[in-house]
Order: structure tokens, then sequence, then C-alpha cells
DNA sequence: GGGGTTGTTTTGATCGATCTAATGGCTACT
DNA sequence: AGTAGCCATTAGATCGATCAAAACAACCCC
């Protein structure tokens, strides 16, 4: 029954203190205020810290700092809002990036669509969090306020689109990305790109269809379509869009979904991608991956960062950035941009 | 500046104490030991609590417990090891499961491929979990041996394979989900019933193999073929494999990625996925949900439940269980099994 | 030698909750 | 009346870390 020495009994900074022949107070100061301490003194409690393998144990101080380093990450589960492709990596970077600043992530769900700022008061009133991350804002939704109105930390990944002056958000630049997309297929040789996008009216499509629609000339425009997102009806509009596609001909959309409508439907016609069509998604979703098609993908870690810093800032009682972040996201580049003509493997 | 209740200055359990005009012990008390107050006392300081809206801080009870009531979850992000299909959902699951028990989950990353036991280590030294959920595990994988031999309390998504001797885990039984989706084909109408699978060897693999094999009767036997979980491998595989079938014929496939290759290739062949060819696929994956085709769907809500309550008897040493626990995956029946014949909408 | 500096180390209190043991009030039994 | 027993309540200590302030040592200056 014995126990290795990571087990219990867990070593705490009064063991440290009595091995070292020092008070607690040195031994603390050793690892935060290391200056404080004679040469001699701090050698001898760091290697004595080392042999115990002791750390700070993270309850303890939390409590004597009245902070956890813990964010709350609401993950939709059930009800209308879905984990989607976009949250997991997020979380998973936040998790990475965070563990050097000593923040960790704390992802709460809310099982219903009740209403759900129940989940966040619960995690901030028993302070298992101190701060919260949001994602997916849309238009009425209450977090934003409601967080405001409490004096709850919180940042946001997606601008607040209700509030023009909340500045203490990260997003992607939609119309960057489709615009890198756009250059991509004009450089690689295709003559005319086209674009499949959603309805007008939604901000983040409206986004991305404005980076297509300022950087193709005139001259080498394809068609375009506006769908909403959702295979059958890319499938369908991208089977008359074709129609209207020549060999050499590219398309750019908005999303991965809609990309994969549109290879069906060269698929179904017998068309080939890449080689004879060019077509590029968006979001970098595994769906792109699978299918060997071009994306633009997030810059999942970068946003991670830079939501972290804005965090940091926020709990520190700075004040707030001047305006959001916007960040570029980056091209992958697969087979189905490989070039007119290019038969790719 | 007024801050709303909610925020700072926070509501410890003195200032309930001090406003029922009690001790902060009989606050604690009426939380959790009801029954040794007296009715009136009990009512009052209930009351109290009420309305100050006073919940017990999460810190403070870990440094009091030692307990803190978090999971770690290992999230692989880069590397070799991805963040799959299942990991997203069930990591939502423990987070709405585990709530009510005050358990909650921290996410980790390795965000290399380094000794990832790193990560556990660090976890655990600081006692930011006090247990650990781990997922596809494989031969050879160093954490199980490493976390049993320091004493930390964990219990395994997925079998154990290195050890038979271990019994905390909970795993989807591969055979029974087979199995239900072949029946389910045979019910349907479907005269002969194939299955594509991964090459044999793998447990995983070999067991949803198995479901199928001792499912489907001699008479209806379809074809069926072996090969790498790969969209390109399963399309030419299929394209091979449907040669061989007859309008009613129906398909078994391993993984929904598989039941994707064979989707294309019946799309490039010109035959209707449904109504001509039955096909299933299984994981219950958005990829699957796209394209509407049927799945066999991981219980991962009840896999969340059984998973925190191994930990929970682990953490109370209780004596591990007899065996581990097979959960039956569910059927999702989508167009692509609507039955030979039928014309889906 | 008293007083002032600087530098190192220690003491005591604190964060918020809960455990243990003690206290005071009341009834009941001898 | 004395005391044993029970019930409701409270005082004090504890979990592990850190802050603020005190103590102590060594040195310099007038």
């Amino acid at each position: 029954m014995t126990r290795s020495p990571l087990a219990r009994p867990r070593v705490t900074i009064t063991d440290v203190a009595r091995a070292a022949a020092v008070s607690r107070q040195t031994v603390s100061n050793a690892v935060n205020n290391p200056h404080r301490l004679s040469p001699e003194t701090l050698e001898r409690v760091l290697a004595t810290i080392g042999d115990l393998g002791y750390r700070p144990q993270a309850a303890a101080q939390s409590l004597r700092h009245q902070r956890t380093g813990a964010i709350g990450v609401e993950l939709g589960t059930l009800g209308p809002r879905r984990l989607n492709e976009t949250t997991a990596p997020l979380l998973a970077a936040l998790g990475v990036v965070g563990a050097p600043h000593d923040f960790h992530v704390v992802p709460f769900g809310s099982s219903s669509d009740e209403p759900m700022i129940d989940g966040y008061e619960n995690m901030w009133r028993t302070r298992l969090v101190d701060s919260f991350i949001i994602m997916d804002t849309h238009h009425g939704d209450p977090r934003p306020q409601w967080l405001e109105a409490h004096g709850i930390p919180f940042v946001s990944f997606g601008r607040v689109w209700d509030d023009p002056g909340f500045t203490r958000w990260v997003d992607v630049d939609g119309a960057a990305g489709t615009q890198a997309a756009t250059e991509h297929l004009l450089a690689g040789g295709y003559r005319r790109v086209g674009f499949l996008g959603w309805p007008e009216g939604s901000l983040v499509g409206d986004d991305r269809w404005l980076g297509w629609e300022r950087t193709v000339p005139e001259s080498h425009r394809g068609p375009s379509a506006r769908v909403s997102q959702n295979l059958r009806a890319a499938w369908t509009a991208a089977t008359e869009l074709i129609g209207r596609l020549e060999p050499g001909d590219a398309l750019v959309c908005a999303s991965d979904i809609l990309a994969l409508g549109v290879h069906h439907a060269l698929l179904a016609a017998g068309r080939q991608v890449g080689a004879e069509i060019g077509l590029i998604g968006f979001d970098g979703s595994p769906i792109a991956e699978i299918h060997d098609l071009s994306t633009i993908a997030h810059p999942i870690h970068q946003a991670a960062e830079a939501l972290l810093t804005l965090l940091r800032g926020e709990l520190d009682a700075a004040p707030p950035p001047a305006q959001g972040r916007l960040l570029a996201p980056h091209l992958v580049a697969r087979a189905s941009t490989s070039g007119p003509g290019n038969t790719h493997r």
C-alpha cells in the first residue's frame, strides 16, 4: 500500500519550510519574490522545493487571491445552439495557451433552452470561475448586457453586434478570408471566379461576400448565388450555377458546407473538381479536409492568445481597448484549387 | 459605479451569519445538515441565504475538503492525436451531467508530442484537478500505468487494452451497434446486407465487424470488404464493391467516413442511396447528418453518467467494479435506409 | 553610542468554509 | 436538589498560501 511521493500526503509549503529550516513565508518568497532572499537561502530553499517536488496548491492560492484563473465557456450542447466546428478547437487552444498564465478553462453546459443565464450565474456565484468568454453572440443576445450589468469580467469571440461601444472582442476577418481565397484562385490560373454565399442580411455572410466582391476584377467575375447554410440547398443552387461555369472557372464559397454542396453537384455532373473547376470553402472544418477541399481556416491559436490578453486586462481592471481585434484567417490549399488543367495526384 | 449584488463585495458565510444573528457554523449547518437546526432557526437562516443570494465559494470548500471536484480531460490538439468527433460532445455532456454533483471538467492540452504525462503531472500536482478521465487509450499507452502507480484517481472512456484486470472503464458496444444496423436494414426490406469495415486486427474494427457477421443470415449476406479509415480508400473499395451490389441490397459501414466513401461512389455511379442501395454508418457524426446518412450514434449522455458514477466510487475509495461497462449505441435512421424502392422526400 | 539605513527573515492575520469539541438550556429521572 | 441526557448553538482550530508589518542583523554616520 505504499504510495509514490506524487500522491498523498501532499507536499505543502510547511513541509518545505521545515525541511529547509526556514519559515513558510521565506518559501513563498523563494517562489514569488526571489530577489528578497539572500543567494544562499534562495538556493537552499529552491533545492528543497525541487527535492520534495513542491507545487503551490491551486485551491489555497485561489482562496487567498480571490481569483481562480478559471474561465467559464458555455457549450451549447442540446437545444438550438449546437457545438460547432470552431468551438472545440478553440477550447483546446485556450487550454494550451492559458496554462502558462495560470488560466484554465471550465466548460459548462446549458442542458435546455431555459434562460441560459442560469449557467453563468451558477458558475459566477460560486466563483468556480472569475471570468467568461462568450461566443456565437447574436442579435438580442442577453448575455453581454447581463454580464456587464453585474460587473462580471468577460470578453467575446465574435463581435457584439448589439453594442457597437463594446470593444472587448476578437473576431475573424471574413472579408480578408474570401479576399485571400479569390486571390489564390486568380493567381492559380483560374479565369473567372464566382461566389456562393448566404442570403444577404447576415453580418458574417455579407462580410465574406464583400471580400470576394471587392477583390475580383470585373473582367474575371464569375456567376454568384446566395443560399442558406445547408447541403441540399447548396447542391441545388450549385447544379444551376455550374451550368454557367466553364472549364477554368472557380467558385469561392462562404462555408465548407456550401463548398461541399458544390463538390457534390460537380461530381454528379461528371465534372472534375480542381482541374476543371476550382473550389474553395471557408471555416477549415474536418469536412473540408476529408474531401480534400481547399478552405480558409480560422486563426484559432491567435484568437486564443488575443482573448486571453484581453481577459487579463479586464481582470486587472485595465481600460478596454479602443477597438475590437480582427484577425486574418489563413488559406489551406488542397487539391480543389490545384489549378486548371492540373490533375492532382 | 454602483455594482449589483452579484458582484463585489461577495456574500460570504459571515455576512449571512451576521444578518441572521447566528454563528457561521449555524449557517453552514443550515446548508449541509439542516436537521441539526430548530425549524425556526432553519427557516430564518435559509431566508437570509435567499435574500443575500449566498452561495458557498468553491475555492474555500476545495481547500477545506481537499477536493476540488475538477476532472482533468486531456485534449490532444496538435501532434498525432487529434480532437475527434466524440470528444467534444462528451466534454459537453460531462459538464452538464457533472454540475449537479459538484463536478466540473477542466480540459488541458498537450501542445506537442512530448512525454504528454507532463500535462497530467502539472494538473495533479497543483491539485487543479483531483481526478482524470482518459480517452482514446491505445496499446502501449503509458497513462494508465503511470496514473495507477501514483495513486491518482482516474477512469477510462474506452477499454484499457493492455490491462485486462483494469475495470474502471466505460465503452461503447460496437458489435451491438452493427447488429442493430443490420437488423434495421433487414427489417426495412433490404434483401442482402454487406459490410465495409477496417482491416482485421483493430479491436474496435473487429468488434464492429462481429456484430454484422453474427447477425446477418447466410442467405442474406452481401459482399464485404475491409479498408483503412479514409475517404479515398473507402471510395475506391466501394466502387469495386457496388459493382457486386444489386438494387435492394444494403451496406453496413464501420464508420461514417467509410459510409461517406460509399455514398460518393454510389453518387458517381449514378445509383440512388436509400431507395436503391441501403447505407448506414457508425459514430453519429455531423458528417452523417449533413449527408442524410443513417448511422449508429454513441450514447454520449449515458457514457458521461457512467463515467461520473465510476469516478465518484474511485474518489471515495470504493472497490473497483467487477467488470467494465459496455453501453449500447443507438440507431439514427435517415434517408439512406428508407427502404428499397422508397423515394425519400 | 544613539539614531538611521538597508537587507533578510519571521510573526500574525487573512481568505471562506467546515470539522471537532465545548457550551448552555432544557427535560427527566432518581 | 442533583445529575444524566439530549438538543441547539457556538467557539476555536484547520485546510495552504500570501500580505502586511514587525523583528532582527549588519552597517554607516555624526
